[in-house]
DNA sequence: TAATTGTTTTACCAATTGGTAAAAACCCTA
DNA sequence: TAGGGTTTTTACCAATTGGTAAAACAATTA
């Protein structure tokens, strides 16, 4: 679709043209090119780049409330100040909010499988892909606690919209996952076991660490 | 507050002034009294009886919505539709949404809290005392699988809402079997453990079968 | 420099949002 | 049968919703 002209090095630096703020008041306001005429250096970031960096911002900001009021609960115009730009300005990038949601979703989901492999690195060694499974799980829900949320409030919600895209690629992975699980039990490399269960389990209580994070802290006293 | 006169039977029958409601449209539409004629017994439920009935009819369809789209994602026209009657009507029995969305939350509370107090029955035989919590905790998941959600939906967002009578009720529950776990472990009735994080993993993967149920079918292949 | 393309803003829009005010309709007790 | 309380409906409301159309601005190329 979108087919940008190739950028054309260019990159001096310094020269931070976005980002103003003046004073105190109001420091989102991104007011985009031209007000503040103090740096006269060129505009420095290339301009397919700095689309590629709205639309990032965008997509951060889209997935944080996302994660947080869950698809129906955040507005475009909500979105649109968080990242100091105009509803229809990101109705320029986005088609729509569903357009919208749907690329946050495909992303989160993009994070979530990469950490997800551990298990058949290791085929022959339970006990250590094991840990580093839940090692990953554990490190995706601290360093990616919104991605986590907004998988989990999608999914919650029956999946609504992106039931079509979980069915084809996190159901093979973890079908796989739970495949090696029970050939380690067949095998004798562990005790025998349900593997979907323990998939589930293992699932369940890392990705809680991040849904839960507010309510766990409380409940574990720290 | 309200002090509605004590029930008084009786009953006369048809005479439908409103909802004409020509044809076979709508379905739902309560149609609140008369309509349908076919009946002729005395309409018998006491006045404040039904009251009582459209409030959880109310609260019910309420807790079902809250539960798949969250709080931003649900209207009061939307619930109301649900149970036939006018958004205004529903707002004569709760004065606002977020009033309404937290006496939802205070009956899912309620209905989760009567879960949870398998540990401290059987204070001296830890075995059989967890069967039954997570028996108890899985019976719930099954049951009240909205309540689940609903609860799993706040707590997510960051409990705005009801954090505070979450940390009044939830923690010192939680906390007494903590408490109850830690215990076992020092009398040496059970390995040595850290109750909190036992707790959030029977917690997580009893809690996560309700709320992802629709995946987990998947997952499972059932 | 002009034309072209890419990006942002300005102006709208109909529908829906949560909520209020008041008029009706209903039900029961005098 | 009249009156009074309870419940429901009818009318509104300003604000916000997701979205469109087109003008204005900026950047790149010819």
């Amino acid at each position: 679709m979108k087919n940008p002209a190739p950028p054309t090095t260019v990159k001096p630096k310094d020269a931070k043209p976005k980002t103003a703020k003046a004073g105190a008041a109001k420091p989102k306001a991104r007011a985009r090119k031209a007000a503040d005429p103090q740096v006269d250096a060129p505009k420095v970031v290339k301009v397919s780049q700095a689309r590629k960096l709205l639309e990032a911002d965008i997509l951060a900001a889209a997935k944080r409330l996302f994660a947080q009021r869950g698809f129906g609960g955040v507005s475009l115009d909500h979105i649109a100040r968080e990242v100091g730009a105009s509803k229809q300005n990101l109705l320029y990038y986005f088609p729509s909010k569903e357009e919208l949601y749907r690329r946050v979703l495909h992303g989160v989901l993009d994070v979530w499988l990469s950490y997800m492999d551990a298990l058949s690195q290791r085929p022959d060694d339970p006990e250590q892909a094991l840990r580093e499974y839940i090692a990953g799980k554990l490190r995706f829900s601290r360093e990616h606690p919104d991605d986590s949320r907004v998988y989990a409030n999608e999914v919650v919600s029956g999946a609504p919209i992106f039931s079509a895209e979980i069915a084809a690629r996190v159901i093979p992975a973890v079908q796989a996952d739970v495949a090696i699980l029970n050939r380690w039990a067949e095998r004798g490399l562990c005790r025998p076991l349900d593997g979907r269960h323990l998939m589930v389990l293992l699932w369940a209580s890392t990705q809680v660490y991040a849904d839960w994070a507010s309510q766990i802290s409380l409940v574990l006293g720290k």
